[in-house]
RNA sequence: GCCAGUAUGGUGAAAUUGGUAGACGCGCUGGACUCAAAAUCCAGUGAUGGAAACAUCGUGUCGGUUCAAGUCCGACUACUGGCACCA
């Protein structure tokens, strides 16, 4: 009938020739930005769930093209990390040349597909170019005391002699040798993000983010609201320090449990008189990983500190310290205070340890478990007879600061982020370590400080990063004072480069600035963020992060980088399970492409269901695609002269632009194409259609199917090239018919439909539905008690 | 455990936000074309009863509000995602 595979090589070769889709800034035209996470170009390719985004918001982007926006629509790639690196390694290959080919193969599946990206502005973060600025940005975090060492425990592989990612450490199992994985302590860069944690929260209200995708923000910062209390240690000056949200419980308190890791332990070793057997459960809680560690469903361990105790500041009782796993050290201040009669933790340790619980609250039965409900205060000196906790804490709290015990205090999930990598395959962290000087960053007239050529880039076997074993490399002259020091050799996460890529599409060839503030002011916000809820979290949070902190020191002008961010739904293989090698369910693009055309393959993507939810892939629904573009093709035998919306269809065809638009501006890509197939459903009724209709037609689907519909546009002469033309209007006054179908009801059933003119009144309305035979025989012996008209919609009988 | 979301035919899913449940696609059944098949076209397709008209039932479960509930309220169940000994 037609070759696809000739019609979608034209015009992907005309919108390159005519650079359609390349965007310049143009003050006299709205902006609008759309953006997808940019992909990590791996060795396998995209599937067909990869495109899914690309091909929904490419949509967006061409019909707002047409409607007269600046549109930047831009692409780049995510190069840097383990996968790359260790195909390197496996494939004995530069991870250099694996990600230009990588990248390549990537490219080409994406320019089969016809996606309109801008691709004058691609660029990867393994550039030099693109680094450089990512190096220069640490550096400000530096400056600016964002960034400091310190020892954090790395996950060590002592068989293989080498760190490893979480990722590669599944079940604490080295993924390389599958023997066990241990911690060991590492001096690393961290980003002071926790000290951001109240913007990143309070920052959200200045976004459109989905529900789903802000919650999981929310939880991941995870504020708590309490107070800091002051436990004097008995016979000693010192204070132990606990966060509690529960301070209205203080009266409750029977012990404290500290974390292993606590300083206490330390500080307090001559007085510890089982100071030997606290070490030794100390170093059994260090074998454990983090996940037997806070694995909550097995019984909590701990130990009693013997020879040192703590004193209730509010009724100065003495109270025993204990060391269990269930104290973290990275939350709050690594110690807490133990109220079993109201909290299940403390009661299932107090029960186990046969510790003593004092209820302060009414209302349970702590014979049995613990309290959380509310109820009176008993037992609580000064809060005695309170029924309301928000009031008994905010009592308790005035009372602490007065006495100097304690302070209101929030806290945060959120920590700091560890930015250091024992890898060759990343950005060098550009700090150069002198003797004199300590740790001083690189010159920016130096940067970017890049990666070295190398023989190996395989891990050393000390758990240092790859560049640590050359010599030349690490060995330079300080900054500051001109004498020998070393360079920092970790490099950064994977997370560095894209928490900032969407800046650098605004002005990505820029070599003065890592972006230009007239490019800043015009882009502005990305409008329109597409991801996967994978990385609702840290990657989102990073990036927020990120632009956050360089609005504060005045390099970007509005604080959140996001205005809308979506998530997409994934796509399935056929089997319902997620696409992978090892199940050989992946579907390649290219073959789709190959049979089908891309255009049914982008159609069928958008088709496939709600555009959020995870769908499972099905060539038979891909088929169905195909058909109706093969029928959008031979409609156009039946084209008449005129150039006039037959009459017949006006109404249809008005509907259908009303409906295309607002379907393609929210994430209703199905029912948008849903709607199209309506319309030439209805149009294949017609003996003739004008050209006017068609070219409408045309001009609706182009965003979803652009070769074909730029192919028939130009076959039958329509007019310019639709990625030319203007996105059609619809005529208000032509959304409706000038009759409509009335329902009868009676008692709220349907009993009978009468077509009637939209003119009609409500008394004639109730006139037809009394009059209609089935309606009749339903009123029969009952009483009519009332009739209820809904104007354009049904008359309701209601009968005794 | 906490937070968020979802639940509709054989199947992917729609439903004007309280007003005809199942649009559109797939599959299936029958027919046309063909020596035949594929492709294409036409008709039908929630279940039960009926020749039909029509009737009854039907949106995870149980209750409620309403003239009217897939949609609102209450309780529950299952699944998906996020967080999780976070004090």
């Amino acid at each position: 009938m037609y070759d696809f595979k000739k019609i979608e090589a034209k015009w992907q070769k005309y919108w390159d020739d005519n650079k359609t889709f390349e965007v310049v800034e143009d003050t006299s035209k709205e902006k609008f930005y759309y953006l997808i996470e940019f992909p990590y170009p791996s060795g396998d390719g995209l599937h067909v769930g990869h495109i899914k985004s690309q091909t929904a918001l490419d949509a967006m982007a061409r019909k707002k093209r047409m409607m007269g926006y600046n549109v930047l629509y831009p692409i780049g790639w995510d190069a840097f990390g383990l996968p790359t690196e260790q195909y390197a390694i496996k494939n004995k290959i530069h991870p250099t040349i694996a990600t230009e080919n990588n990248i390549k193969v990537f490219k080409d599946q994406i320019k089969r597909i016809g996606i309109s990206f801008d691709w004058s502005r691609e660029f990867s973060t393994t550039d030099p170019e693109y680094y450089k600025w990512t190096q220069w940005q640490f550096i400000k975090f530096f400056e600016h005391n964002m960034a400091y060492k310190e020892k954090k425990e790395i996950n060590w592989c002592p068989n293989c002699k080498i760190g490893l990612s979480n990722e590669e450490t599944e079940g604490n199992v080295c993924e390389r040798c599958g023997g066990p994985v241990e911690k060991k302590l590492k001096d690393q860069w961290l980003l002071r993000m926790s000290d951001y944690a109240e913007k990143l929260l309070s920052g959200l209200e200045d976004t459109y983010f989905v529900e789903r995708v802000k919650t999981a923000q929310t939880n991941w910062i995870g504020k708590s609201t309490g107070a800091e209390v002051d436990f004097k240690i008995k016979d000693s000056s010192e204070v132990l320090k606990i966060f509690t949200t529960r301070p209205d419980t203080l009266y409750g308190v029977t012990f404290m449990v500290i974390a292993a890791e606590h300083p206490f332990l330390e500080k307090f070793k001559n007085q510890i008189k089982n100071y030997e057997e606290v070490l030794n459960y100390i170093n059994n809680i260090k074998k454990k990983t983090d996940i037997e560690r806070t694995d909550f469903t097995k019984e909590k361990t701990g130990i009693k500190v013997e020879g040192i105790e703590a004193i209730n500041p509010v009724n100065n009782e003495s109270i025993p310290i204990w060391i269990s796993d269930y104290v973290l050290m990275g939350y709050g201040t690594g110690a807490i205070m133990a109220v079993p009669a109201h909290d299940e933790r403390d009661y299932a340790f107090a029960k186990k340890y046969d510790l003593s619980i004092i209820e302060v609250i009414k209302g349970g039965d702590i014979s049995r478990e613990a309290y959380i409900g509310d109820g009176e205060m008993i037992n609580s000196g000064v809060l005695n007879g309170l029924t309301d906790k928000e009031t008994s804490i905010k009592k308790i709290i005035d009372y602490l600061e007065i006495q100097k015990i304690g302070t209101s205090k929030v806290n945060y999930r959120l920590q700091d982020w560890v930015f250091s990598r024992q890898r060759f395959w990343g950005e060098p962290i550009p700090m150069v370590y002198c003797q004199e000087c300590g740790w001083v960053p690189v010159k920016e007239e130096d940067l970017p400080v890049l990666l070295p050529e190398v023989e190996s880039y395989e891990p050393t076997d000390n758990g240092e990063s790859p560049l640590a074993a050359i010599t030349d490399w690490v060995n330079t002259t300080c900054p500051k004072c001109g004498k020998p020091a070393k360079r920092e050799t970790d490099t950064m996460p994977n997370w560095a480069g894209s928490s900032w890529y969407y800046l650098r599409y605004m002005d990505p060839k820029n070599d003065q600035a890592f972006v230009g503030q007239d490019k800043l002011k015009y882009w502005n916000m990305v409008d329109y963020y597409n991801g996967g809820m994978e990385h609702a979290t840290r990657h989102l949070l990073y990036a927020r992060f990120w632009h956050r902190f360089f609005y504060d020191i005045g390099y970007i002008p509005y604080p959140e980088p996001f205005l809308k961010r979506v998530a997409h739904g994934m796509i399935l293989g056929d089997d319902g399970q997620k696409m992978s090698k090892s199940k050989g369910n992946v579907v390649n693009p290219n073959q789709m492409i190959e049979q089908y055309g891309a255009d049914a393959l982008r159609c069928y993507e958008l088709f496939i269901g709600d555009y959020e939810k995870t769908a499972t892939w099905s060539e038979l629904g891909l088929k169905g695609c195909k058909r109706f573009l093969d029928r959008v093709y031979k409609i156009g035998s039946k084209l008449n002269d005129s150039n006039k919306i037959t009459d017949q269809l006006e109404v249809i065809i008005n509907q259908t632009i009303k409906k295309v638009t607002e379907d393609l501006d929210s994430t209703n890509y199905n029912t948008a194409v849903s709607a199209l197939m309506i319309l030439l459903n209805e149009m294949e009724t017609q003996s003739q259609i004008s050209r006017l209709d068609y070219q409408t037609l045309l001009l609706l689907l182009n965003p979803i199917a652009p070769h074909l519909t730029e192919e028939l546009n130009q076959k039958h002469e329509l007019g310019k090239p639709l990625c030319e033309s203007s996105w059609p209007i619809y005529d208000k006054n032509k959304l409706a018919y000038d009759d409509f179908e009335l329902v009868f009801q009676v008692n709220g059933k349907v009993r009978s439909k009468k077509q009637v003119p939209l003119t009609i009144n409500e008394e004639e309305m109730k006139q037809e539905a009394l009059n209609d035979d089935n309606v009749k025989k339903h009123l029969e012996g009952k009483e009519v008690v009332k009739i209820i008209c809904i104007p354009k919609r049904l008359v309701n009988i209601v009968v005794k």
